[in-house]
DNA sequence: TTGAAAGCGGTACCAA
DNA sequence: TTGGTACCGCTTTCAA
């Protein structure tokens, strides 16, 4: 069995208040003692229980991350940038994904008494579940979704990108313009949405049709490609929601020989790294920095070194490559 | 502040041993206490104390996963899989990466006295330090790592497919073979460059040469294509030990125009999303079944539904794309 | 400089 | 069916 604070105290002949200075290199222990409890600790392979120092200090020394879901590279991406700075702040990070589950309220909820604080990404969880963490003082960062009250939040600029990514079609010649994605799924989503309406609809003789594919991914992109194509209803402009959606319609219309850009435009949004390879037009957002930006926000939190709200909005960078046609002097 | 059990057990008027009964539905409470208990846990907005629980119980309801890095497709996939999997049999995730730094152990060591098991990607820590955690009673699975004494592992298969794409690149006419990536780095890359070598060394005339890059990336494998470009020593074909940097080779190469599969040929390893963009003959492991597989594993072992070791070899699959050429009959 | 002891928030055994 | 209480392993205050 693991030793505990009182072997230590046993073997090296003195209490465990003693025991626990030493272990918090405490001032007022003199050195012999000192040597005798870590001769002890040496000895008996000793490691503070991290339960019992938690439920005592009244704090975890962990922050969690909530996912609607782990799939894709946006995810990855974040995570990582998030567990780089937590560790580096000497935090355990929990993860979880809620795949849209019912029970999500429960998880989460669960989750938070393990941690500190909270890192709460797009729609996991319904607004009235946040508020009442929020209430309870656990410290929260909301990542790419909008700001709630004075919790912090992080998120990529969204309407500038999307606006010239609809002028960047529009001016390669498309009048028929398909959003592909879901206004619902997340609050990212919505935002590109809407500023692609706004542009569309103040183009002359342009229009905007949104359709949600059934999913996030290559096949749902596919799927939505190969019915337009079947109905010989091949819209100008494709403009998806995330990459992968969009190297989905892009390899059905490039099968059936279809001439992209001149025929029809694609365009995705994250650029991952099949992007690249794809020749995607899309646009980059800079993930990996969005999680550590949570995590430094988290901490001010967490640590009370800041107390006023912060809203973070980091900038995104439009990749135009041969998916869409440059507009030519 | 958070109510605790004796706030609901005053409120209730009952003892908290019998507050603890009703939280775990107790057969031996009466119906009216019951509800008198329920309806001070509503009142009072009650959640029991993860903390006092897990100390009490001794036990985490939660498990962790060590990475060396968390960058790149395949890690991802692992956490998904292993997130998914251990979410569904309720227990909590904690993610660590080491990122090859000197305090691993020590943070190891941290993150296992919050969990009840863990599962050990590659060369994340040394092995005393993995056979400290085992001897102390701790749980664990190794994945991606050579099994050790009986502690249960998990791996893809490596050798097979090593000699079929050996096989592949020498039919497609391949006589200086070059592997790219350095087998010291992880187990996989060492049993993947010795099948290799094996091959190789029956094969008529067939060299193969190891060069290791500086890390795992595009930039690392675009590098090492560009230097041999340089001194004008292409080989034959490009065995590397990971799709980023076959990716990067292969970029690199077409950019300057050499033939490939003509002149070079070039093959990856995971089969990330980029593979088949880039045409890119690579080795499809089942990166969310390691995951997956991984945290069922451990799962039997805290739960103690097995006490035999087992080692699981999940198997490979070669996909042949354009960067290889096939040989004619 | 050191120790005794009261928590932290639960679980579960033993009596009543 | 219920309550009293001894832990679980540590931190920290108060006295000595």
């Amino acid at each position: 069995m693991q030793a505990t604070i009182r072997d230590v105290a046993r073997v090296a002949g003195v209490s465990i208040a003693t025991v626990s200075r030493v272990l918090h290199g405490h001032e007022n222990v003199r050195a012999g003692t000192r040597d005798r409890v870590h001769a002890a600790i040496e000895e008996l392979q000793f490691r503070p229980n991290r339960l019992g120092r938690s439920l005592a200090e009244r704090r975890h020394a962990a922050n969690g991350i909530v996912f609607p879901d782990l799939s894709g590279p946006y995810y990855a991406e974040v995570v990582l940038g998030y567990e780089a700075v937590a560790a580096e702040l000497g935090r355990s990070v929990l993860i979880l994904s809620t795949h849209g589950r019912k029970a999500a309220p429960s998880m989460v909820e669960d989750m938070a008494g393990r941690c500190d604080g909270l890192v709460v990404l797009g729609r996991t969880v319904p607004d009235d579940v946040v508020a009442r963490l929020a209430a309870r003082g656990l410290p929260l960062v909301l990542l790419a979704r909008p700001a709630v009250g004075d919790i912090d939040s992080v998120q990529a600029e969204n309407a500038g990108s999307a606006a010239r990514l609809a002028e960047l079609v529009v001016g390669g010649g498309a009048r028929r313009i398909v959003f592909v994605g879901d206004p619902d799924s997340s609050p990212d989503v919505q935002e590109r949405c809407a500023s692609l309406t706004r542009v569309a609809g103040q183009a002359r003789d342009v229009t905007l049709d949104v359709v949600p594919p059934d999913g996030f991914g290559e096949a749902d992109g596919a799927a939505l490609a190969t019915s337009a194509l079947a109905a010989d209803a091949l819209a100008d402009a494709y403009v998806c929601a995330n990459d992968e959606l969009a190297l989905g319609v892009l390899s059905v219309l490039r099968e059936h020989g279809v001439d992209v850009p001149g025929r029809v435009q694609v365009t995705g949004w994250d650029d991952v790294m099949a992007a690249r390879y794809a020749g995607l037009t899309t646009v980059r957002q800079p993930m990996r920095e969005l999680g550590a930006t949570a995590a430094r926000l988290l901490d001010e939190r967490i640590s009370g070194t800041r107390t006023d709200p912060r809203h973070e909005v980091l900038p995104t960078q439009l990749v135009v490559r041969t998916s869409t046609s440059r507009k030519e002097a």
